[in-house]
Formats: structure tokens, sequence, C-alpha cells
DNA sequence: CGTTCTATAAATGTCAGACAATTAAAGGTA
DNA sequence: TACCTTTAATTGTCTGACATTTATAGAACG
């Protein structure tokens, strides 16, 4: 482990830096143990606070994790697929919360990887998948669900869709993007005409997959696309007429 | 600003999800001043270090920005793309290098979700991301390249194809997938002959972009994907042969 | 009156030393 | 051999102090 160059600012910063450079470069590799507090305090020339915060900042990302008591320490963590996702959601949800992102955007996006995953879907769905899609649609029908419920159910529903592609990676890329949409989409009203309809496609969807019609269900997620994007639109000029009157 | 149950185990890290939860949930707004560090530690009823940690790993997820001076402190930071795109890179690299994903599982996912894009990317390609990728491509065919900067090339060709979308929700999603790709491209050996079939299949696919023939855009970046495959099988194969023979 | 320089105070950044809590392993005892 | 106890290493936390940075207010000066 190299030194610290007393450059600027923020030694904390810089400490985490050389260490996280060094993990993701593959000098450390998974479950090695880095050296004790006190250890890296006295090679990069600071306190064990200064240390500590460092490897805070790394513990955030799930880089390290530490473990105390004799032959405790710091080790390099292996970022399993569950920790990948949270912290994917998390970033995903922020960004779209603190950026104005438009629902238009952000929708699109959305259907554009979900389509992406649909070929895939279609051909390597599993009974399990299968039977996750059914059961949110059979609960999507029932009438006394709050519209918070409904849109819980339709990300679990979206999610199932994309975890049938049975890629990992593409659900770890997908996770944020559908769980990322859900704020968005709490804010529409769900009327009981529009949850109908949007049963009617998600049925589509999935006896689409069912019967491994790519094509079929590529074009119902268009179609749910263009449908949602009308739904936000009519809430969207609803504001606006009650902004116009105040 | 609720008190802390002194519960089992890591102070820093309770305090650092409560804080979270109140950035995340939107009770904290961008810019708003966090309490001071003595405040927030008289909140809690900690130490200042142990509040000290707890930020430093709000401040490594991107979620506060700090500032130093009178009238300083701890702010709600607005995640920029930027900062985006970089946590999403660290994380998908990590997970990508610590899961001995296989490379056909990643090249999958990475060419779907590419795929996806060239729909958007013919529609709307500008002059400015046709222009990056003719470049990319002329840096591919100069004779002298190192294998490194040949996958660097592409990574950029790829991130350009991939900004054509001009979605940038879709652009943060893909980031990761693309860069996180390059350490097992590197893997491959290009030789001369599949250079060339690399830079013949870029041209095509840039032309279908500045055509706006996403079908053939999309034809193109399967082909490009089951060649890529292939390189990467005839790689492991001679990888293999090495070992039997040792 | 306006401009520039100079305290001043508030905050983060860093340090030093101490003690508490935890844990694996070594050593002792039945 | 099996179980208990001690011990040492290490992280977790606290206290108190000093250094550094920075916006603001006030003083000095033209």
């Amino acid at each position: 482990m190299k030194i610290d160059p007393g450059k600027k600012t923020n030694l904390s910063a810089q400490i985490a830096q050389e260490i996280r450079d060094a993990i993701v470069s593959g000098e450390m590799i998974v479950d090695e143990r880095l050296p004790s507090e006190a250890e890296l305090a006295d090679q990069f020339n600071v306190s064990r606070p200064t240390v500590r915060e460092a490897l805070k900042r790394l513990a955030a990302q799930s880089l390290i994790r530490t473990q105390r008591g004799a032959f405790g320490g710091a080790f390099v963590n292996r970022l399993s697929y569950e920790e990948a996702y949270g912290q994917q959601i998390t970033t995903s949800t922020l960004l779209l919360s603190m950026n104005a992102v438009s629902f238009d955007v952000a929708c699109e996006a959305r259907y554009a990887l979900e389509r992406a995953c649909a070929p895939l879907a279609s051909k390597r769905r599993s009974p399990d998948h299968l039977a996750t899609m059914r059961a949110e649609i059979h609960r999507q029908a029932q009438p006394g669900l709050s519209d918070e419920s409904f849109c819980a159910s339709d990300v679990t529903f979206h999610r199932a869709l994309v975890d049938a592609a049975s890629n990992p990676v593409l659900s770890f890329q997908l996770a944020g993007a559908v769980e990322a949409m859900q704020p968005l989409m709490n804010m529409i009203t769900f009327t009981a005409r529009s949850r109908e309809e949007i049963v009617r496609l998600h049925t589509a969807i999935a006896d689409a997959i069912e019967t491994n019609d790519a094509i079929s269900a590529d074009t119902t997620l268009q179609e749910l696309e263009t449908y949602t994007l009308h739904l936000a639109q009519d809430v969207m000029t609803a504001h606006q007429k009650k902004k116009d009157l105040s």
C-alpha cells in the first residue's frame, strides 16, 4: 500500500480512494484482510479517526466489511447481487427525484429496457416467473386495492418479467430503472377503467411470454407504454387545470 | 430528526440510515442544511466522531456534500448524472469482476440493452454523436493501436451509440453495463483480421444510425454480438489448450 | 460615504489518548 | 477428550483539544 501525498484536502477521501483503487484494480482480492486501523494510520501517517472515516466510506459502498475481535478487521467484500441491487435502486431513485426528470423520459427508458428483456424472457421463462406474473395480475384485479398497492404490484409484475430473462446482469441493470419509476407512477390515480385496461395488457404480456411469442410481447409492451403515457398526460392536464383555476 | 434507538450495534450505520431515509423520502430537500456535527451528536446522543463516520458514509454515496467555514456544514446534495454514472460504473465493474460472471451472460446483457437504444438512436442521432462514432471507427482502423486502446475506443463508440438515443435516464442505466464490460473485453486479443471485421460492423452500425434505419442497426448489433462471442470462445479454447499442455 | 483591511465566530478537518466490547485462540482443569 | 478461563488483538466509542477555512461584521482609511 502506497503512502498518501499530503496534497490539498480531505485526507479520509484520499485514503478511501487509494484503497478503492487497490480493490477495483484487483490488487486486493475478495476476502483479503486490510491492515488494521492502527497499521493503516501508521502507513498513511494520519490518525485512527481519519482512517476510520475512510473505511466507513468504503463500507457505505459495500466494498469492505468489518469484523470485531481478535483476527477481526476490514475485509474486501464480495459484492453480492442483493447489495448491488440496493445501491442501484437508491441511486436511480434519487437521480430521478432530484433532477426533475420528466415522466415521459423515464417512461421511455423503462419500456425500452423492458422490451430488451422480452425476447429472452419469452425464450426462457420458468413456471415460477409465470406464476408470479399471474398472481400479481390477479391482485391488480381486486376491487379494494389502494393506488399504492396497485403500483407496488405493478413493479413486482415487471420485475418478474425482467427476471424471466434469466440473466442476472440484466436483472441488476434493470432493477433500478423499474423500481425508481414507482414514485412517479404513484402520482397517477388509477380509475377502475384504467386498471381494467392495464390488467388486460398485463394478461396479454403474460400470455405472450407463456407461449414464447416474443413479437406479441414486444407489441403489447409498446401498447402499455403508450397507454401509461396517456394516463400520465391526463393527470398533468388535470393538475394544470387546477392551477389555472386557483 | 428522530432519536436513535440504542439497539444493537454500529451507531454510525444507524445514524447514516436515519438521515438517508430522511433524504430519500423527501423529508429533507436538495440544498437543505443538516444540523452541525455537534448538534447531531447532541440529538443522537453520541460523540462527534460517530456522527462524522455517519456523514462520511452518506458523502460516499454522494447524498451530502460538506463545506467548511462559518455557515458551512453538510448539505443535501443534488445527485448529478456524472456522479450517478460514477457510482453505477464502480458498482457494475465490481459486481462483474467479483462474481465470476461469464463472458456470455455479460455480453448478452450488454447487447440486449444496446439494441434497446438502437431504435431511439436511429430516430434522434445528432451530428455530434455520429462524428464521435466515425472518429472512433477511424481510430480502430489504425494499425499500431494496442489492444487496450482498441477496447477503450470500442467503449467510447458504444457509449456514443447509447447517448445518441438522447435519453439521459437510458444513458445512465447503460453506462455501467458498457463500461463494466471493458475489463472482460480486454482479455481478448484482437488480431488484425478480427479488428477489420469489427470495424466493418461498426461502420455498418454507424451507417444504419445515420440513415435512420433502426432495423438494420438492430441486425448488425446482433451480428456483432455473435462475432464477439465467437472471439471470446476462441480465447477460451486457446486458454484451455495451454492448460492441457502444462 | 465608500472601500479595503482586519478581527471574529462558526463550522468542518485532524489529532492524541483512553476505555469498552467483542472474538478467536491458547492454555488450564476435570 | 471435553469444557471452561484467560489473554491478546481489533474494532467501536468517547472526550477534549487544536488547526483550518470562510462568511460576516466592524474598524480604519481615503
